[in-house]
RNA sequence: GCCGGCAUAGCUCAGCUGGUAGAGCAACUGAUUUGUAAUCAGUAGGUCGCGAGUUCGAAUCUUGCUGCCGGCACCA
């Protein structure tokens, strides 16, 4: 007697053991043509497991993402990696997991794979579709794996099985067809190729077996698949749209900023973009104002000697620091980070614990030599504004000064419209100062704020900074990329290496607590992201250019000169288009400027004192205002924050 | 930094196997005086990323460099 209990509670008794299979065609037959796969006791198993005893079991569909996932996998891992074994026989197979957007596979090969390859090797795979072979499951001892793959020549198979702890007698081995194909693999996968959907090889690249730059580099194939040929166009097709955001882009058509060989890394800002990036940092200024910091400045070129003294320069000894020598025997750095000169500010005079939590924000302008394959536009520059402070308090303080911090940063990122933010929290890296009980103490306090303030988090395992643990406020680019823009780090090691110490309650020095925090990140990155969120379409509050003006005819220029006058006065950034060319044209250029509102004057509006105003994002619908009307309705936007119509 | 790709006018792109550059949009000039996403005509615009090589001749072939793109590694 097998006694199944399925994921409603209802239990399903058998006399014999069943099969996955079995137990959902018991169920209906539409169940058991959708069934890929099995979660047999909270382990995902293949649709033909034996169930032997009583178990929990719920079956996943072709129409979840369960089973989607399971269905990429044999993508990758039976039809691509076959696939290529065809094309390029000396190739290894090193590994072929599927990832948020889809799969790959990484392989080893003597020829150069290129982009023109993909479609040879999409045609193998539909060749390998169309045999539509089944896949089954065999367990090998370790010896029989190992001389399996040993003739086959796959040497990353073999280091794989050897690489497994030794309590690992069995390995999963998944044969297609009759020996035609063998994957080692822990699975599931489906039961026959001929169940996969539609899909798509997407690019080439390179990465490093085992993700460590020591190692060999492998070429790696991404690609993408979904159950119906439809999704999959769908989803192209938002990827083109997409990218369409980009604000690398976005950016230099909206003339915001350019980027040049003289200056790689580092951002050339124009009128416009300028204007964009200190409304962001007013913005934060005045939040700095309502939570108690002091806002500092500090030098932009330190003697090397101070990060020797934070452990900066020991940690950062591959070139990340700008050198320069001031002279024979001075060497400075450009001002990788603003922390210890932070320290130096705190540390001059007496400091009580009367004085804490002292909060001390800079804007500061941080250059690091970042590698050039890390550069990517806005998001990643060798020079950098970051809205950084740090916070100087007692032990005591770090849960309620979190708290605090996690309020503000939720606040903050509402008013961009990001509600769902990302939270990751990285811990101890195997590189770092500080004995192992005061980690210990960091990670426990940062949990704890988190707790209290309500965050739900991911752990981010061994990404902490050197110096203590993280948080990471994490947004997406427009084609899914993780940037980390806030963030919160807990130091217990830097005070101590800086010599900072304040009086406490018994009249003793004690190192304070420092939490390193930025709201934004970098007010350039955030700015990236801010750029391909709204594809350059920013909320009112943002937008550098708030409100265009264009006559019908030139003999209505003057007026449009005297209104935007006006609403410079009360405080927006106009434009005005004096040319000789018809509204139509016109409309349709402020309109891809992005600019929110978009004013025609004519005869009617000089008679009336209107403005007759459309608004981006709400199609060709036109609404006409008293002057005052539209500006006090316009201020009310600002004030609000308001978000942007989306419909274009 | 590593693997692969790319680099032609302000922008988007064409230029086959080598015969020394072409379109649309933008710009400029003129005509048009126009009511909500492209008015018409004309003019001008390029050391084909930079350097070397092969060749009678290179945007095109080879090579070095630079930058950019996609990944990987890195990310205070």
């Amino acid at each position: 007697m097998v006694n199944i209990t399925l994921p409603d509670g209802s239990v399903r008794s058998f006399d014999a053991p069943v099969t996955g299979l079995e137990l959902a065609g018991s169920i209906g037959e539409g169940l058991k043509k959708a069934a890929v796969a099995i979660t047999l006791d909270g382990t995902q198993k293949d649709i033909t497991t034996t169930i032997t005893k009583d178990s929990e079991v719920s079956i996943i569909t072709n129409s979840t993402d369960e089973g989607l996932e399971i269905m990429r996998h044999t993508v990758t891992a039976q039809v691509l990696a076959r696939a290529l074994k065809n094309l390029y026989p000396s190739a290894k197979l090193a590994i072929g997991p599927t990832i948020d957007s889809g799969f790959y596979y990484d392989i080893s090969t003597e020829e150069k794979i290129t982009t023109e390859d993909l479609d040879k090797i999409e045609a193998e795979m539909r060749k390998i579709v169309g045999e539509g072979l089944d896949i089954t499951r065999k367990e090998y001892t370790r010896d029989e794996a190992i001389k399996l793959f040993e003739s086959r020549n796959e040497p990353f198979k073999i280091e794989i099985i050897n690489d497994t702890p030794e309590s690992e007698t069995h390995f999963g081995i998944y044969e297609q067809g009759d020996g035609v194909f063998y994957d080692l693999c822990r699975g599931p996968h489906l039961t026959s190729i001929k169940k996969v959907g539609a899909f798509k090889l997407l690019s080439v690249a390179g990465a490093y077996w085992r993700g460590d730059a020591k190692n060999e580099m492998l070429t790696r194939i991404y690609g993408t698949a979904f159950k119906t040929e439809k999704e999959l166009k769908a989803y192209l097709r938002m990827m083109e749209e997409a990218e369409k955001r980009d604000h690398r882009k976005v950016g230099p058509a909206l003339d915001l900023f350019h980027f040049q060989e003289e200056a790689q890394g580092q951002v050339f800002w124009h009128d416009k973009g300028w204007k964009l990036f200190l409304t962001l940092q007013d913005y934060i200024r005045n939040k700095l104002a309502a939570h108690n910091y002091q806002e500092v400045n500090t030098p932009q070129l330190v003697d090397h000697s101070l990060y020797i003294k934070s452990g900066h320069w020991e940690k950062f000894s591959h070139g990340e620091i700008f050198e320069v020598k001031e002279s024979e025997t001075k060497l400075s750095a450009l001002k990788p980070m603003n922390c210890p000169c932070h320290v130096q500010i705190f540390n001059t005079g007496l400091k009580s614990y009367r004085d804490l939590p002292l909060r001390m924000a800079e804007f500061g302008c941080c250059m690091r030599n970042e590698s050039s394959g890390s550069l990517n536009g806005l998001l990643r520059v060798r020079s950098m504004t970051q809205d950084d402070a740090h916070i100087f308090c007692t032990p005591q303080q770090i849960e309620s000064e979190v708290v605090l911090l996690c309020e503000l940063i939720k606040d903050i990122y509402g008013d961009f419209g990001f509600n769902d933010i990302v939270v990751k929290f990285s811990d101890r890296p195997e590189m770092r100062v500080g004995s192992d009980d005061v980690w210990d103490a960091a990670e426990q306090a940062l949990k704890d704020a988190c707790d209290a303030a309500g965050l739900t988090w991911t752990l981010n395992p061994g990404e902490g900074a050197f110096y203590g643990p993280k948080l990471e406020f994490v947004l997406k680019d427009c084609i899914g990329r993780d940037w980390q823009c806030g963030t919160i780090q807990m130091d217990f090691n830097m005070p101590g290496r800086l010599g900072a110490t304040y009086i406490n309650e018994q009249g003793e020095k004690e190192h304070p607590v420092m939490i390193h925090r930025a709201l934004l990140g970098s007010l350039e990155r955030f700015t990236g992201i801010l750029i391909e969120n709204f594809a350059g379409h920013f909320p009112l509050w943002l937008a550098p250019v708030q409100i265009g003006f264009s006559g019908v005819i030139e003999k209505h220029n003057e007026h449009a000169y005297k209104l935007a006058k006006q609403f410079e006065e009360a405080g927006f950034s106009t434009f005005v288009d004096p040319r000789n060319e018809k509204i139509n044209y016109k409309i349709r250029e402020m309109a891809h400027q992005k600019i929110p509102y978009m004013a025609i004057i004519g005869d009617r509006e000089i008679e009336e004192g209107t403005v007759t105003i459309r608004r981006l994002g709400e199609g060709n619908k036109t609404t006409t205002y008293k002057v005052e009307e539209l500006i006090a309705k316009m201020q009310e936007e600002v004030v609000t924050k308001a978000l942007p119509p989306m419909a274009e």
